[in-house]
RNA sequence: GGAGGGGUGGCAGAGUGGUCAAAUGCAACGGGCUGUAAACCCGUCGACGUUACGUCUACGUAGGUUCGAAUCCUACCCCCUCCA
């Protein structure tokens, strides 16, 4: 059912709003016309790699984009690269990947289809996997692919070129892996396919295979690559410089607060829905002090753990963040640990350990020598404090500024 | 097939017989300050030991030389480059 309700010319700016790149406007107004005249919904592609099954903010980017073909009424196919995973996307990597197992990649496909559905509408989206076309392929078949493009402009790519001129390796089987993912979408019939700025080679190849097939050449729109929390590196799992979708809310908005000033606009940008106009606003009202660079931030972590839980968590993470890390007080409720006491006391680092405040006791002292360390809101000094089951059985303890718990000796 | 280069702490990257638990940078962690888990400043960053000292483990793997090895030797594994 396509929304008939927007002109082509509003579904063409619905549809084009923060992207970095549409390649080209005149083939997604034209496909966007026929798609009416028709009656007929498009095909979107977009392909997920089944390395990194956690989904964090900075593949929403791109996933808020399929939803609004979904809103659009298009059909938009969530495509896992199972089979393409086994090979190991070399993009923007100046490394050789390692090949994952099967089973790897079939268990991360799972947690994938988990979380996308916290985004998408499950009802409107197609989950597929190309090892169903992929895997069917002779060697006969693959060959006859390969032949439909040259050695020359797959180096064209930037890190195969870079890689190449700096004398890095390069594997045969890396230079497969744009022709699989472009078969995807003669497989498909992709009438677009959808991919972070990363993937523009990638995307491309797929225009020129689909032509050397026969099919009119997929229309590309390429999101922008969030930075990591570090505001350099590109936010991946693999860097730690993430928010996961599934974290607890406090996290989240921990996290969100941890970023730098500078950083929070990009956010801002990429992780809301406020427009362009919007954000400059905010953006001089805080250059001219009117609007407080704290609230701000605040602002834009309560919209995004709105986005992935609700605005009543947004709040309470809102109050937890105050309290805990504003006016550095204990957190509302937290952990407990139950250690088993012999009778006898036991050192304080070795609690430390036991509930992994510290990974050895060698950490566990360095902390409390540098004043980390507190017991009911006191802060401790020797390292070799011990603790009395007898006489304090239940205490609270705080560990730098994130990790409290309530600990019960018994 | 031939020739050469290299494998060091989470990463990058010094170190070519003792002064090396291993420079420096990044990351991480703790403290101070504050506007926040920003910024900035200071500090910590193998483990164990009631601890300004000692012990153990560590520089691809396994042996060896030496009073002493990340550094020298041998074998093996792995990676890279050039020529063909």
């Amino acid at each position: 059912m396509l929304n008939q309700d927007l002109t082509i010319d509003e579904q063409l700016a619905y549809l084009t709003k923060g992207t970095a790149e549409v390649i080209n406007e005149t083939e997604l107004r034209a496909k966007l016309e026929k798609s009416r005249k028709s009656g007929k919904p498009l095909t979107v592609k977009v392909g997920f790699d089944p390395t990194a099954p956690d989904l964090h903010v900075g593949h929403t980017v791109l996933i808020r984009k399929m939803k609004h073909f979904q809103d659009l009424g298009h059909r938009v196919i969530f495509l896992i690269g199972d089979f393409t995973g086994l090979i190991g996307d070399p993009t923007g990597k100046n490394k050789t990947r390692p090949a994952m197992t099967r089973e790897e990649v079939l268990e991360n496909a799972e947690t994938y289809k988990a979380q996308v559905f916290k985004i998408l509408d499950p009802e409107k989206t197609i989950v597929d996997f190309n090892s169903r076309w992929l895997g069917s392929m002779n060697a006969d078949d693959f060959i006859k692919l390969c032949a439909k493009y040259t050695l020359a402009r797959m180096l064209e790519r930037d890190d195969f070129s870079k890689r190449l001129s700096q004398q890095q390796p390069i594997s045969i089987h890396e230079l497969l892996y744009p022709l699989a993912q472009a078969y995807d979408s003669v497989a498909l019939k992709a009438d677009f396919e959808l991919g972070g700025t990363d993937q523009k080679f990638n995307l491309l190849v797929g225009r020129d295979i689909q032509r050397e097939y026969g099919l009119e050449p997929q229309v590309l729109l390429t999101v922008p690559i969030l930075e990591g929390l570090d505001g350099v590196e590109k936010m991946s799992k693999s860097l730690g410089n993430y928010i996961g979708i599934a974290e607890k809310p406090e996290e989240i908005y921990g996290k969100v607060m941890s970023i730098t000033d500078v950083l929070m606009w990009r956010y801002y940008e990429l992780l809301t829905d406020l427009t362009p106009a919007q954000i400059s606003d905010l953006h001089s009202s805080v250059e001219n002090g009117s609007t407080h660079p704290m609230q701000a931030k605040r602002n834009l972590a309560a919209s995004i753990v709105t986005d992935f839980h609700s605005s009543e968590a947004a709040v309470e993470a809102a109050e937890h963040f105050s309290r805990v890390f504003q006016q550095r007080e204990n957190p509302e409720d937290m952990a407990q640990f139950r250690i088993p006491a012999t009778g006898t006391d036991i050192l304080l680092i070795e609690v430390m350990t036991a509930i992994g405040f510290a990974t050895t006791k060698s950490e566990a002292k360095r902390l409390v020598q540098q004043g980390g360390v507190s017991i009911n809101g006191e802060k401790i000094a020797n390292p070799m404090l011990q603790v009395d089951p007898g006489s304090s059985p239940e205490f609270i303890l705080k560990v730098g500024k994130r990790k409290f718990g309530k600990i019960i000796l018994k």
